[in-house]
DNA sequence: CTCCTTTAGGTATCTAGACGAGTGGGCGAG
DNA sequence: CTCGCCCACTCGTCTAGATACCTAAAGGAG
């Protein structure tokens, strides 16, 4: 017995209640557990199950499916199919948007992730006047219309979020925070320098599967889902005056809150 | 032209370069999106699609398997594919385990799903002294051996959360925290009652695909994530109490978390 | 040595058909 | 009228094979 792609596999009992193609990916995905294939290692080709398990490539590949649906692993067109490695991940501290982290020249993100040794992108910038949708208005205290800020943030060439900040036009219209770069300490300080000392943020999160639409801007493998996390902020007066809604690669973040017990 | 069920959906290109069978996805999803099949709806019978597009059937499955993937649709096997209706989701918010939410006899989550309307079930009450994984080890302040509480709790019939919690035995051995019901308040107020004043708490969020056994306990549909919280308790002095490990179905829940801006 | 072509081995997509199994309505027997 | 059976419709699983296209490595032309 020399080291077959298919060694570590068992045989399927095709009388069994368990579909074949579901008992191949159980044995694959046990494989993958167990460490019998490594981050990114490739698995046996279809044509290896094929022969190996004596059934037909539909349900091979139907199996295969089953683990790409679980985000497991991914298939690359010519060349196999490939554990999925884990990638780094960025931890959203709750403090993060503390005063005290608001007085650098660069973004939050920028500053993070240089200290974590990684290389960081801010991509897309879109900033513009529009009509609020219901949902931002009614978050934004009735506000019609808004000023639009959107941009894409990556990580080592990969796109890991996707961001749009929305700002009632009185606030934020003929100010710094209209301009791409809104300088040091972001938005939110230009917003403090406007006379909107902010008082406390919102932040609400949902998980879902990513629209075809987040699949695209976020390069998205499949399996993989999406974290949306929209934030709003407000001032001591308790008017709103931020809302940002963001869209971020599950893989890629891990969010951290710290809650008192009062 | 009566109404046909197939009424609202065009026509594939072949010879174009995105898949006839994504094509076939596309055009289901705008008509779910637009609201010509309304939730819960019965999408047209894959037998009528064939028909419709001139496609083998194995390419409309296709299709449905995209939009389940999604999240958008469910099959029910002799009855149809339909549309997913959204469920009612649970919001959680940050002051949920606020100390004056600790006096009730029952516990918050009952609580909370009776002012909600909702029918509220806890189940598969596991309590027992086990050794401590690494990973809950370290939270703990390396306790090697902990009192784990696992359980599972259900909205309206509907699992929708499954929780195990760890504590180190020589806080939680032979008090009432180690009985199957832990008393008014939960196990907080025993713990604040045992002299362990709680001070704060620290949460992470991931979301990620369920694992098999994660479908079959939440009773997930497929193309549903689920969020993983992981809750440390720390006392006064410091010290860890208690870790929390959550895994919530997505779909059921929205988190909402409050952070002060200073 | 460099660059292009060929080729082997991958996955992606699609067809056509078969059988299995759950659901629900119609219809006949009682 | 009611009960139980049968059947039509539906999705689930599997087979067998065809074509397309991608990738990487080998080999040949320059």
């Amino acid at each position: 017995m020399t080291s077959l792609p298919t060694g570590h596999l068992g045989e399927v009992d095709p009388t069994s209640d368990r579909a074949v193609f579901r008992q191949i990916a159980d044995q694959l995905r046990e494989a993958i557990d167990r460490g019998r294939f490594r981050e990114g290692e490739k698995l046996p080709s279809e044509a290896e199950l094929v022969d190996h398990y004596g059934v037909s490539r539909m349900t091979v590949r139907n199996s295969f499916s089953i683990l790409q649906g679980e985000g497991l692993v991914h298939a690359e067109h010519g060349k196999g199919v490939f554990v999925r490695p884990r990638p780094p991940v960025r931890r959203l501290a709750s403090d993060r948007f503390a005063r005290r982290h608001r007085d650098q020249g660069k973004s939050a993100f920028i500053v993070e992730a240089d200290a974590a040794g990684s290389h960081p992108q801010v991509d897309s910038l879109e900033v513009k006047e529009e009509k609020a949708t219901q949902d931002i208005s009614t978050r934004l205290g009735s506000a019609r219309k808004v000023l639009a800020r959107r941009r894409r943030y990556l990580l080592d060439g990969r796109p890991v979020e996707f961001a749009a900040s929305y700002l009632p036009l009185d606030i934020a219209r003929g100010t710094q925070i209209a301009e791409p770069n809104p300088g040091p300490g972001g938005i939110y300080a230009r917003l403090e320098e406007l006379g909107h000392r902010l008082d406390h943020f919102e932040e609400e999160i949902r998980a879902r599967m990513p629209s075809p639409a987040e699949v695209k801007t976020l390069r998205l493998a499949s399996g993989v889902p999406v974290i949306h996390l929209i934030r709003t902020a407000y001032d001591t007066e308790g008017r709103a005056v931020e809302v940002c809604d963001t869209v971020m690669a599950a893989d890629a973040y891990v969010l951290s809150y710290q809650l008192p017990a009062t």
